[in-house]
DNA sequence: ACCTGAACACCGTTCAAGT
DNA sequence: ACCTGAACACCGTTCAAGT
């Protein structure tokens, strides 16, 4: 019998450790240099556990970029406003640059995850309901979201520099979505 | 001497095989996958070849990066409204997802690959010329980029699908930039 | 039910040669 | 000037145990 709800194991909760050290580590490292056996190592279990409760790597990147969508969609409850939401979407990309290029990159495959799909989708839907829309093909919707995620990735990536003509930073520029 | 300008190496031109090669690799494996060691092995070479045009796989990857910009660069010559150059940079990361990707992926870093980041801008050029403005920082054109590129990734990473309300295809939605 | 230990094939990279 | 061959440390992954 365990003390709460929590499934205990014997080193804790060793998928919830080896996501929040993955979420530490991808920022530090980048998704290239990041090591399941270093996480494995670092939490001090040994080098094959994470396959006790992630089918593969591939797998475990997967649940990763899950556990970000979850954390934007976190940023995003409550927002009242477009411009604040675009902002609080451009501020989390700015906050965790590689994480947030993972949930979006090709190295996880959203068709063959249907749950990775589904944090994406809820992540998306406060802009939705602020624009008053239920289609998420809506061109609104769709092209505001280009529009800010294309910012974010453009800025995390060297091609816009603090203090140029979009502003005094990239969440002070005018994000008209028409 | 060589019976040309081309520089020859006793596979012929090993870098740009590897080039070559990695640009179809990328597409069939994914960045993720991609093994020098296996381009070296189907080119003929041995393991370390490539080390001797290659300082390090991340440069090598900024390289194939290089690459992706300059032919992205080369579908938008001679384009003579917004409209088609928009199409034109969605045709090309629909066809080459992967190396699209890499391309403003934070795998390569712009901010320490001057030639890299250079090709990143010869790329913009085109966007630049016909909305008739000279700064890089236009809110209008690094509105038009990044709306594009958003587009464009998240066709590519399962985000949108065909035949949803943004028209027949990604492509024939309206690309109004205001 | 969860974890360890030992092993395998593979990779990026280095070094000492070879032509 | 360019390439090979052998080696090193590391990784993802598997399998046979252990408690």
């Amino acid at each position: 019998m365990s003390t709460s709800d929590e499934r205990k194991y014997h080193h804790g909760d060793l998928p919830g450790q080896l996501i929040e050290a993955g979420v530490e580590a991808i920022e530090r490292l980048g998704v290239d240099r990041l090591s399941l056996r270093e996480l494995a190592r670092q939490i001090g279990v040994s080098p094959n556990a994470p396959y006790r409760h992630f089918e593969s790597k591939d797998l475990y990147l997967v649940a990763l970029a899950t556990e970000g969508f979850d954390r934007l969609t976190a940023v995003s409850e409550g927002v009242e406003d477009l411009q604040t939401l675009g902002r609080a979407f451009i501020g989390f990309a700015l906050k965790h640059p590689n994480l947030f290029a993972l949930m979006f990159s090709p190295v996880v495959s959203k068709s063959q995850n249907p749950e990775l799909m589904e944090a994406g989708m809820r992540s998306y839907a406060p802009l939705l309901k602020l624009l008053g829309v239920e289609n998420h093909s809506d061109p609104r919707a769709v092209k505001a979201w280009a529009l800010v995620f294309g910012l974010a990735t453009l800025r995390n990536n060297g091609f816009l520099v603090e203090g140029d003509d979009c502003g005094p930073d990239l969440l002070s520029m005018p994000l008209t979505f028409d």
